[in-house]
DNA sequence: TGGCTTTATTGACTTTGGTCAATGAAAAAC
DNA sequence: GTTTTTCATTGACCAAAGTCAATAAAGCCA
């Protein structure tokens, strides 16, 4: 739990009231390898923060999986759309490794943010980092070559390299595992 | 004005004082066509509600612009990177037609945020929103094809195809014109 | 450990988008 | 309205990623 609060000191400080408030909506859950914590077709009614473990986020189309996101410990895991919206989710969200989540549930948080002034102030600084987030690779990626998207990778985010299979990390480039691999015999 | 109540309205309503001291931070401002409101290197201290008119949000590099993003009326225009960081921006943020926009400056933005939870909610649910248009994006950048991403385009936003030059919307969907002009071609 | 399944690599070939260059069309400037 | 510039189209060719298939390597489970 120290990682949470320490996750949001790094956007802004809650009090003991406040901490205790959420730690209270808090749900401790030890997540086996590859099971599925959303799958499609389902409503997403929770954020998850990871406390241990690995999680991708894709979805299947014509037979195909296509990997959007990878999560790891520190950060919070959710189908941000599904959750928001209250759609069915066109994503899988599924562990990689034995792992460890906390979730909070969409009723207990909004809660919170009407209680709070801070929590939601926390959740739009939140909202706005996520933004960003994906701004920036969306940008770096729109108009770079595979081969570069793969360099860049390997510079920003090396845990990914050793942690998820090869394939996974393809479809996470947009290209195919052949591909990736003749990239990296390339030097 | 009512334009932007109205875009607020989808979010949550604001009830008159807070919609009045909203309105006492905007400062409206013609902008003739081809005009910069934001240059590379500038820091970006506004969000600008779109009334009139068409923008365009780009880079670059290389000496080839990458159009990230077009903006129309109903919409907020801002380098959102450089408004939330406070970094010199990278982007270009130019006007395709003669415009109207209303700035509100950071500042008393955040003064706003301050005095009513309201508009910190408001905040929050525009930033999600944000991230959502982003990441759906992002998706269908990583995992379409070219030609597919031309298709949904039109079918969604056929406002564009009209509006813009054929060799922005090209960079838009990071291709060349070469090939836009082809794909079009097709059928 | 040995056998099975999954994942990664490599090769031959195809498809698609990029490049360079020429031409035509449309829009802007005078 | 005519000139000039910008933009869109088309063709020939090239480069890069995709496809299909075979093989090798790695991981997993009994």
């Amino acid at each position: 739990m120290d990682q949470i609060r320490s996750y949001f000191n790094r956007f802004l400080a809650l009090n003991d009231s406040e901490w205790a408030d959420f730690v209270a909506c808090c749900h401790k859950e030890p997540v086996p390898k590859k099971e599925f914590i959303l799958r499609q077709g389902e409503v997403c009614d929770y954020i998850a923060f990871i406390g241990e473990g690995i999680f991708r986020f894709y979805y299947v189309q014509e037979g195909e999986e296509h990997v959007t996101a990878f999560f790891f410990p520190g950060d919070f895991v959710t189908n941000y759309r599904s959750f928001l919206r209250g759609n069915p989710s066109e994503h899988y969200i599924e562990s990689l490794k034995p792992s460890v989540i906390y979730k909070i549930y969409k009723n207990d948080l909004l809660a919170l943010y009407d209680r709070h002034k801070n929590f939601e102030r926390l959740g739009r600084f939140i909202a706005e980092n996520l933004y960003l987030t994906v701004a920036g690779r969306l940008d770096s990626f729109l108009h770079d070559s595979p081969e570069n998207r793969y360099q860049e990778l390997v510079q920003r985010n090396s845990k990914l390299l050793q942690e998820v299979p090869q394939y996974m990390l393809a479809s996470y480039l947009g290209i195919k595992p052949e591909t990736l691999s003749r990239i990296r015999a390339r030097k």
